[in-house]
DNA sequence: TAAGTATATTCGAAATTTCGAATATACTGT
DNA sequence: ACAGTATATTCGAAATTTCGAATATACTTA
């Protein structure tokens, strides 16, 4: 009983582990995007996303639905949200002793700081 | 500065996609457990137990202090109990709604039932 | 029906993960 | 120092993931 649920929670797991579908996931926070709109607001080849948001669908994680060209996406349920949530505290706390991804968060805002905001 | 972020967020994820390691995380919900103890008590291998010790170790997600011949986890922080709270609710929800994980789930408790709990 | 637009899928190749088997390391007691 | 115990690491091989390039599908509009 618990294998095929550990399994279960470990997929959705999955479903997360890669930086560009947290991307896609923070984007649906606020409610339905189009995968068109999901590519050109973070940059990615359209297969690229299209793949991502295989994966996310697999696991149930998103959900989505048809307008006439275009397909809107958005996000089963809004527990996620919440795990989102929890996670970012608890992300705030590892990286006040995490130094080592302070300097590169460092790095990356004074290079993006150069470029002019 | 979101990239290194998201980086780290799907780190923590990828550390917990894994059936056997939320095992072992949700066995460390009580408190500080020996290697030993996880092995012996999850069925698992020893050398596949500290693997993925190994994995959770390298994400931070667990702490180890040793004890003479022991070493006792323990999880870093307990907000990562919240986020499986959470996510936990979340499974049950989608649980609800599907059905084939459902029934793999009642075949397992059949199984074991049969061999009398 | 043909051309255009939005999205998805397929196809390798490269990278990563997972496993068991074997071995290494680090303590403890004699 | 030696044997025993607890845990970690290394080494391939198999499985899975990820990517860009190419292609396919589906809808729309002329």
């Amino acid at each position: 009983m618990q294998n095929a649920l550990r399994k279960f929670k470990a997929e959705i797991f999955q479903a997360l582990s890669h930086p560009t579908r947290i991307a896609i996931v923070e984007m649906l926070r606020e409610g339905e995007v189009s995968a068109g709109t999901l590519y050109e607001n973070l940059g990615l080849e359209q297969a690229n996303a299209s793949q991502h948001l295989a994966v996310l669908r697999a696991k149930q994680v998103v959900v989505n639905r048809k307008e006439g060209n275009q397909v809107y996406y958005s996000l089963r349920s809004l527990l996620l949200v919440d795990v989102l949530d929890t996670m970012r505290q608890y992300f705030e706390i590892q990286l006040a002793e995490n130094l080592g991804l302070l300097d590169e968060i460092r790095q990356e805002a004074a290079i993006s700081g150069e470029e002019g905001s």
